[in-house]
DNA sequence: GAGCTCACG
DNA sequence: ACGTACGTGAGCTCC
């Protein structure tokens, strides 16, 4: 049986798969569809042949490839592209985490490589695959040696196979000769000139008749046609050159050593830890997870007996870090120990060989362990957990003032790269301790390696974020908010259900009414809320002009539908059927949903979900309550204090524009700032060129979207849209704008630059929101990543400016014994159930604190307001 | 589960 | 020329 070898032509498989494999990106942005086709392609192969040896060739600067697809008619190259070009040191790095050998040398092509290697296996009695996406090398190919090329078709992979005799039988020609061909009818990605006049066709028949171009030389006379004739004896000294160009180099001066290029287990620990990076997530089930198991876990202990429990304790609170885990245990047999909520274990580290975990059992439940950790977490200097806020409802010896002893590592990760979708603990493990956690271990190891990634990335997350000059942002603002954030949560908003059930009923009603009339007007019943069966309806049967189409089908959203409104009566009854219906569905039965029963909703606010630093909301979303439309807006009249309160509702007035104002230092706009002037107004004065008392109400409301589009990165198309005028209009507003305020160029300008250099933007705090966009080759993509650049640091600085304001007056209603609690944060706005008695003070608070939380170039100012329900107080 | 639509700042 | 405003979450349809 000969022994086989598989060598692979890195760099043209991995161009295979960056084109053949659509664009794929992990969480953190990173570009992965190259790496992740270049390892299916390998796995079919390796899967297939089962070879002892393997090795993977790549050039050594290969800024460019050989292959056609890049050539253009001058036989130049093109740059890589920069979502591929990210990608080769990832597949080199994910070849050597599976100990396969990668060869490349200075001064040599990949070809020459291959090449050499494959006759050297060959002459020693092996069987060679070469794979290549290249059909260069297919002049390599003998009995022994086969070409395999992938084609990847609608996300499988086929593979040709060439050995001799199927080049010549494909190509009319052995191997060899393919040499030939090509030296007559060049190769322009390659360089090669051939002859001119001489094409595929030509070539091939000049060689099968003379075998070789010396031959055809010796006979250019016979040589038909006379084109090729001539041009031959002309450029003989250009087909020689081809010739030598074209032909691989089969005994380069490389050392190749086959032992080191033998194929062992390529299932790695480290490789494993790069396939979740990447999230590869199907490709994980190659991975045995015995082989990867690691010995942190040889330092676990589950622990029963009291006395033993006892002195974990006493020794624990000795510690300078504790690592703690609450953990749900679906195995518990005895869920009578558990807690209502599910957690029914907790498990402790404070050393590398400290890790214990405490089930709940008829000794001790839930509540007596919790109280335990709560009260030895109030002690030592630093408590550590993988999700404070959850845990804080049984740590009720933590409070505020002793966050700067808690460590959230979920939130630390978050700000170290808040693009990821969700920050698990093995995750964390993983990313910045280089720990794999076996899948398979049980609730009690799993505890374990929680609550020892808690103690034990701390101290690497906070050097992390020093360099990043993070630390006091998570100090001074993300972890005093993990506190407000739980006593949001805890205070939740008391809703009327009955007055909630009415006003859905209501909707319900007219819902019906409007069904009617509009599969009246259609002519027949259709599902109104399937943009699909619409679109038909619309622009099919009663022939509608359609504006816009989306990948699927047409359009229906509103800004389509309002231009046909006018003419369309069915499409004024179909606008507000929608309206109706999402009321109903998203907010009354949606809120409803979620009443307690203590007839109050307890949404959950989340730190680490945006990516620029705003909080999100969620179950439910109190975040996108309605308010512009009037229907909408009266259903925030079922958000109500409770008997006694009322609320205290405060908004900052344009706080991105006074950041704005700020971060660009323009005097302009800092001025009306501190005079107090409408600045939107004034905007209109300024780039209309209309004195002050003369701008129209139109002129305005266009400064207005000015104003607004600025913040989000602005662009004419963008601006056109919005105020509905040619896209030329708004080139011209736009340009206006940044002559008036040069200031403000220069700083979108300056944070486009920033985020280009450095790969993130960044807030005045110190927040960064990576930006890897800036660096795609796409122009769409590009241009999105400068948008995010301009936005990001306004939008970031405004949700820090925020947090600090929120702990500020939780911390501050605390202080003073207050009653009154903060229930909601809609990014700039807060609400303050209060107490009757402590309205004035809550007042002075709530404005103080959120005018107070930054000190900027211009004035922050909190408009107040009160009433009996949301409705009123905003 | 993706795509569309729409609610908010 | 390219095709778009920035940031979210939820309900619905349809594959």
């Amino acid at each position: 049986m000969r022994e086989k070898i598989v060598l692979i032509d890195g760099h043209s498989i991995l161009n295979r798969a960056f084109y053949g494999v659509p664009d794929l990106t992990n969480s953190e942005g990173l570009h992965t569809n190259a790496v992740y086709g270049f390892l299916n392609i390998m796995f079919k192969i390796l899967d297939e042949e089962q070879p002892e040896y393997l090795t993977v060739t790549f050039d050594v600067h290969a800024p460019t490839f050989r292959h056609k697809m890049f050539a253009d008619y001058k036989g130049t190259r093109k740059p890589m592209a920069e979502e591929l070009r990210q990608q080769v040191p990832v597949i080199k790095d994910v070849l050597k985490a599976m100990d396969i050998e990668i060869i490349e040398k200075e001064g040599l092509e990949a070809d020459d490589l291959l090449g050499t290697i494959s006759h050297l296996c060959e002459e020693k009695g092996m069987d060679v695959s070469i794979i290549s996406g290249d059909r260069d090398t297919l002049q390599l190919a003998t009995e022994h040696v086969k070409i395999r090329i992938p084609k990847t078709k609608q996300g499988r992979t086929e593979v040709e196979d060439y050995n001799a005799a199927e080049v010549k039988e494909r190509y009319g020609v052995t191997p060899k000769e393919f040499i030939d061909v090509k030296a007559l009818m060049g190769d322009a990605s390659d360089n090669i000139p051939g002859v001119p006049g001489v094409g595929e066709k030509t070539a091939t028949k000049i060689i099968q008749d003379y075998g070789c171009i010396e031959n055809a030389y010796e006979h250019a006379a016979e040589i038909r046609p006379p084109r090729a004739s001539k041009n031959l004896q002309e450029y003989w000294e250009q087909a020689k050159l081809s010739k030598v160009l074209a032909t691989i180099d089969i005994h380069a001066d490389i050392d190749f050593d086959l032992e080191s290029a033998r194929h062992g287990n390529p299932y790695t620990g480290a490789a494993h830890e790069l396939f979740q990076k990447l999230e590869f997530k199907n490709m994980l089930s190659r991975f045995d997870v015995e082989r990867v198991t690691n010995d942190v876990e040889s330092a676990f202990r589950e622990v029963t007996d009291r006395q033993e429990i006892d002195r974990i304790f006493s020794e624990a609170a000795q510690a300078p870090c504790v690592g703690a885990a609450f953990s749900r245990d679906p195995g518990n047999v005895l869920p009578l120990f558990a807690h209502p909520s599910g957690y029914g274990r907790i498990a402790l580290a404070w050393g590398p060989e400290q890790i214990v975990s405490i089930p709940c059992d008829m000794e001790m439940n839930f509540d007596e362990l919790s109280a335990r950790v709560s009260e030895l977490a109030a002690k030592i200097p630093c408590f550590a957990m993988c999700g404070l806020k959850d845990a804080l409802k049984f740590l009720p010896d933590l409070t505020p003032a002793d966050s700067g002893r808690c460590f959230d590592n979920i939130v630390a990760a978050y700000l170290l790269n808040p693009l990821k979708s969700d920050y698990q603990y093995d995750d964390i493990a993983r990313e910045h301790l280089g720990l794999l956690i076996d899948e398979k271990a049980d609730e009690a190891a799993k505890s374990c390696y929680e609550a020892y990634t808690a103690f034990a990335s701390a101290p690497v997350l906070t050097k992390k974020l020093e360099k990043a000059g993070m630390e006091r942002l998570f100090r001074e603002i993300e972890m005093p908010l993990v506190f407000t954030l739980y006593h949001m949560e805890e205070a939740g908003v008391k809703v009327e259900a009955e007055a909630l059930k009415a006003y859905g009923d209501q909707l319900g009603t007219r819902i019906v009414e409007l069904e009617k009339e509009i599969y009246d007007l259609a002519g027949e019943t259709f599902n109104i809320n399937s943009p699909k069966q619409l679109g038909v309806i619309l622009f099919e049967k009663l022939q509608m002009p359609h504006a816009k189409k989306t990948k699927t089908g047409y359009s229906t959203a509103a800004d389509v539908l309002e231009k046909l409104a006018p003419d369309y009566p069915v499409v004024s009854k179909i606008l507000e059927y929608r309206q109706l219906a999402k009321l109903k569905s998203t907010y009354a039965d949606g809120i409803a949903a979620f009443i307690g029963p203590d007839g109050r909703i307890h949404g959950k606010f989340n730190q680490t979900v945006t990516a620029t630093g705003r909080l999100s909301s969620t179950e439910p979303n109190l975040q996108n309550i309605p308010v512009r439309m009037e229907l909408g807006r009266l259903i925030r009249k079922v958000f109500v204090p409770e008997d006694g309160y009322v609320f205290v509702d405060a908004d900052y007035s344009q706080i991105e524009l006074r950041i704005l104002a700020h971060c660009s230092g323009d005097e302009q706009l800092i001025r009306a700032y501190r005079e107090a002037r409408d600045i939107h107004r004034m905007t209109a004065s300024q780039v209309f060129h209309t004195p002050f008392d003369e701008v129209t109400p139109l002129q305005r409301r266009n400064a207005k979207a000015v104003n607004f589009g600025i913040v989000y990165g602005i662009s004419s198309f963008g601006l056109s849209q919005d105020l509905s005028i040619t896209r030329k209009e708004a080139a011209q507003y736009i340009e206006h704008y940044f002559e008036t305020y040069p200031g403000i160029k220069k700083f979108l300008d300056d944070s486009v630059a920033h985020a280009k250099e450095n790969g993130y933007a960044v807030t005045l705090f110190g927040r960064r929101r990576p930006v890897p966009e800036l660096k795609s080759s796409n122009f769409m993509q590009r241009s999105f990543g400068e948008r995010v650049a301009m936005n990001a640091p306004i939008q970031g600085t405004a949700a820090d400016i925020i947090k600090i304001a929120m702990t500020g007056v939780d911390e501050e209603l605390r202080k003073r014994g207050l009653r009154s609690r903060l229930i909601l944060q809609v990014h700039d706005e807060l609400l303050i159930e209060t107490a009757e008695e402590e309205v004035e003070e809550v007042k002075t608070i709530l404005k103080d604190k959120m005018e107070h939380a930054a000190d900027l170039l211009v004035p922050l100012i909190a408009d107040m307001h009160t009433g009996q329900n949301w409705y009123e107080a905003k």
